[in-house]
DNA sequence: CGCTTTATTGAGGGCGGTCAAAGAGCGTGG
DNA sequence: CCACGCTCTTTGACCGCCCTCAATAAAGCG
């Protein structure tokens, strides 16, 4: 723990240069721009959640395992998300990075007293998390494994402007976000391909054939 | 639609009296009680999410249908729970009293403008809310049959003095809160009660026998 | 007490999980 | 450049958990 402190600044150094326009974002300029590798622990399940974070490169996902093994992704954050502030008090899952990746880090307390927009900010987001959170439920609880991936895919393929979108995590990831195993994954996947409604160029990159039919399946 | 604000009215007055102290509770002075039938709905799946309810007497479910009728509960409310602010513009669920119920219904905007304790409420209870809403989608993603259940028994037991817990929701509500069958449902419960870890006194009634069991077996 | 709704129990089937093996992708080093 | 080893993905065979369908039992209610 002490070992990842020590660490965090001597990485901070490396990471001076604005990722992001730092002019147009007040938050910029409060926080600490900290890397982590693939697979790196941003925060761990039951620490303190006093912290807000914001993906500058890479990807993160929040997970939480259960004692045997079992994992359950909670949510994936791309550039530019913010996240970490899915409780008030303890963290309920824990966060890395899915890449090697940049991460802005500001103090909540700071936010809260920095000016009506931020507040606004962090409201904002919270709100917008609960309302991912419970689509994702209705996913987990009452759609079939192809409604799942065909949602999963449609949610991917949303508000990408390219007709080819590109995957940032592997078939584990996927699955224990979805709640299956990478094996039914991979069987959707390709049944979703022989039906012609996706069409995958590499195994993390597809593109959408028929949309209508891709979202008719996501129910 | 206009055929239930019509209906508001009359059934304010049958409330005057408060079901809460009111002298205690300055939400109370701002809002309107709203009395409603077993099974009535309260707001609509994308309604505008403007109000904000509290439970006074009864209890309320969430639920959220998809088009060929499989239905997901997101949350039950019991008296003197928040509800309503799951989404910052449009309702994703629906609520619906669980049994005759009355609610108080307060204008968001006027609770955001009243002052900071009430603003904090709306804070806490959103916050609240999504924590319990990601426990909820570790138990779709990831528990079986029997530690949903178990994990459900366990969240109705939490906090209540006495050893025996009624159940304010039939075998259906519990099924699609917890993403299952009214039979697998019932399976497990006869299991449980089976293996001595509950005992049920009446079908909306049961005591803990063995809570460590029951703890282990929710995961 | 009869009627309707809700809950329990049983038998059988299907969807998704488990186990296993083969194939593809990819960096390393010869 | 290919060979090699490692990880990730795909595909197949089989199995088990939970769903479906059906019948019975219990509970709620006028």
């Amino acid at each position: 723990m002490t070992y990842a402190f020590e660490f965090k600044d001597a990485r901070e150094a490396a990471f001076a240069l604005p990722e992001l326009d730092e002019g147009l974002d007040p938050m910029a300029r409060m926080g600490v721009r900290i890397a982590y590798a693939k697979d790196e622990e941003i925060y761990g399940q039951d620490e303190d959640a006093d912290l807000i974070y914001r993906v500058v490169r890479g990807s993160v996902r929040t997970t939480r395992l259960l004692s045997d093994g079992r994992r359950q992704i909670g949510a994936f954050y791309r550039e530019g998300d913010l996240f970490g502030f899915e409780s008030a008090v303890h963290h309920r899952f824990s966060a890395e990075a899915m890449q090697d990746s940049v991460v802005l880090v500001v103090k909540r307390s700071a936010l809260k007293t920095a000016g009506g927009d931020l507040d606004r900010m962090i409201w904002t987001a919270t709100s917008r998390e609960l309302e991912r959170t419970q689509e994702h439920l209705l996913l987990l609880g009452r759609k079939n494994a192809c409604e799942k991936v065909a949602s999963f895919l449609l949610g991917l393929a949303e508000g990408v402007p390219s007709d080819t979108v590109s995957l940032p995590m592997g078939r584990l990831d996927m699955a224990d976000y979805l709640g299956l195993t990478i094996e039914t994954v991979s069987r959707m996947l390709s049944q979703l391909q022989a039906s012609h409604v996706v069409c995958f160029s590499a195994t993390r990159q597809f593109k959408v054939i028929n949309r209508a039919a891709l979202s008719r399946m996501a129910q």
